[in-house]
DNA sequence: AGAAATAGTTTAAACGATTAAGCATATATT
DNA sequence: AATATATGCTTAATCGTTTAAACTATTTCT
């Protein structure tokens, strides 16, 4: 790699010290009152040397590098491929830059992106939060490091956060079913303690016992390392009980997914045999059978508003912002 | 945020200069012959205060910030994404974090980026490039900044790349159709210059010529930013012609997808009144009503060779390595 | 005229880590 | 005893930028 132009090299070419040099590029010449033929030829050698300032040096001296870290579960998971998007544009409109790491919902993995992404000295970060891992967030929180949870957050951490009403969510869909006259409803989630999938399960739970059907309440738990064997079981268990669900409800984006496998497997048809309702979109969705009626989430508002939020936190470390947004119902055919 | 604890404070606490702490943080104790004791009474004090080397100062120490810049055309698509995954996984293997920036295939925003990372010190790029962009990447190849393209390659610009054989790839899927009985088969590609795109049309048309099918060529170029709009146009046009095609290739995942939405609302059966062949894999496509056949890309070899090449390249820069990857046509049923 | 203000510039320390060079002191070699 | 070698440590420069403080020369004020 050729050598980079520093302010130096355009000093010695001036013949002026390199505080001048700062003093110019950075637009502090009035400020500072530099002499206007200096100041016109700093400029002119700094455009011919095609100068730009190095930031790593600057981050060094100034303490702040303008890098956020961001942890998400999967990068390649459509939902938090697109959240990325949003952040990654949202972040350069600070004029800050995005490094990502995937955690694959392991707290190990993340507790190692969090330390590699505090040694390059990032000025605060955006994480999708795996289970167990509260001592890490809870670290960077007493450290006083800006951060923000996204899609879920840790109760007993004390963080901002940016999620949806999952409760709500679950809860609507599940009246959403009954209304269109469903009423042996599942539900097939992850096996998590995290705050997002319990909630999920809570509002399930909720709108079957207020909608006085306790008797049909059937949560699938799968774990997240082995959903596509968890979920050929689960279903088969589901169409192999007496009193087979009349709907189903799934609560992630890839839990759908391999729902759908699973469910075009054994030739169900949808939604006369079963009903089905997703959580988040996947362009899948519309060329399943049945165009699948989902739960949509505002991935948009949820990655322009963590930046927002974090940009707050990075200007003055204070009190953690809590945000919990709105989710909406997009019908397709899969309900009736 | 609290401050952080530096080479001085250990130093300080353990009453000798920073050059010692340095050697042993390091493991050079034995080269530099550092006493037994006071080795052991640092690695006590560090351990004590959690110390963290800040990765900034070396680096401006260094010139280097094992940090590499990706560009890729959209993060939230899911080829990217993936290849986005791979890339950063095997880049963590060497040590290096990546920052990711999206082009939305904009020459503009990737020169922009291009700038951004420079001024970060990226040790190098990986570059999926985008239309009329070799005067920016021809730049970095004579700066002797270590670049690879991925995807594709910009011709006549001296930069290593890990591309699929793209001629072969539609080739074949052509003769894959006229092995099943279709003949006149039409090709959906964006309007790009870019090689990747004019290969796939080359190995379209010599594959049609080859198969004296010469008469039924049929490309449509689709506009990268109003692909939906002309989409539809393009659909209804084969389907008006009086010699309607009975199957269709498309050029890129998106277009697949883009494709199928526009086949679905025409009700058109796939394969009877129309054969169809993706480019590259995609959930949604196993969910069609006739699942799709595809030409699938070896993403994780993509990904993986890239960063090798790139790691080649830093360590020694010397001639681009160029590498042209196998494609493997997935069967599903959208092909007879 | 002498003091004070203004203008224009340089100096040098700082950020944190690395590392070549130098300086003692102790031990070994002839 | 004189010299060489080994041991263990410090000093100080360096990377590129920022910025408070100091300095000089000129102009303005009283």
């Amino acid at each position: 790699m050729s050598k980079r132009i520093s302010l130096k090299d355009i000093a010695t070419r001036v013949g002026v010290s390199t505080a001048l040099v700062s003093y110019v590029v950075n637009g502090l010449e009035k400020e500072k009152r530099v002499g206007p033929e200096v100041v016109k030829k700093i400029r002119e050698v700094a455009l011919e040397l095609n100068y730009k300032p190095n930031q790593i040096a600057r981050s060094l001296r100034s303490g702040s590098t303008n890098t956020i870290g961001l942890i998400v579960a999967d990068i390649a998971n459509p939902f938090f491929g697109q959240l990325a998007r949003i952040i990654e544009d949202e972040a350069g409109k600070y004029n800050y830059t995005v490094i990502i790491g995937s955690s694959d919902e392991n707290c190990a993995k993340s507790a190692s992106l969090i330390g590699t992404f505090m040694d390059r000295q990032v000025d605060g970060f955006i994480i999708v939060p795996s289970e167990n891992c509260n001592r890490e967030i809870e670290m960077l929180v007493k450290k006083e490091v800006p951060v923000v949870l996204v899609d879920r957050f840790l109760p007993g951490v004390e963080a901002s956060y940016i999620v949806l009403d999952n409760f709500r969510a679950t809860y609507e869909a599940v009246n959403h079913f009954v209304k269109k006259g469903y009423e042996r409803i599942a539900f097939i989630a992850y096996k998590s303690s995290l705050i997002h999938m319990q909630e999920r399960i809570r509002g399930y739970r909720q709108a079957m016992l207020d909608n006085r059907l306790e008797e049909a309440i059937q949560v699938k738990e799968l774990s997240y390392s082995r959903v596509k064997k968890d979920m050929d079981k689960a279903v088969d268990e589901l169409l192999a009980a007496e009193q087979m669900p009349d709907a189903l409800l799934f609560a992630t984006n890839a839990l759908s997914i391999s729902g759908l496998y699973s469910i075009k497997n054994h030739d169900i048809s949808v939604p006369d045999q079963m009903a089905i309702i997703g959580f988040d979109g996947n362009e899948a969705f519309d060329f399943f059978y049945s165009p699948l009626t989902y739960i949509e989430q505002p991935i948009d508002v949820m990655g322009k508003e963590s930046v927002r939020v974090l940009m707050d936190q990075i200007k003055v470390f204070g009190k953690p912002i809590k945000v919990e947004l709105p989710h909406r119902l997009v019908e397709g055919q899969s309900c009736g």
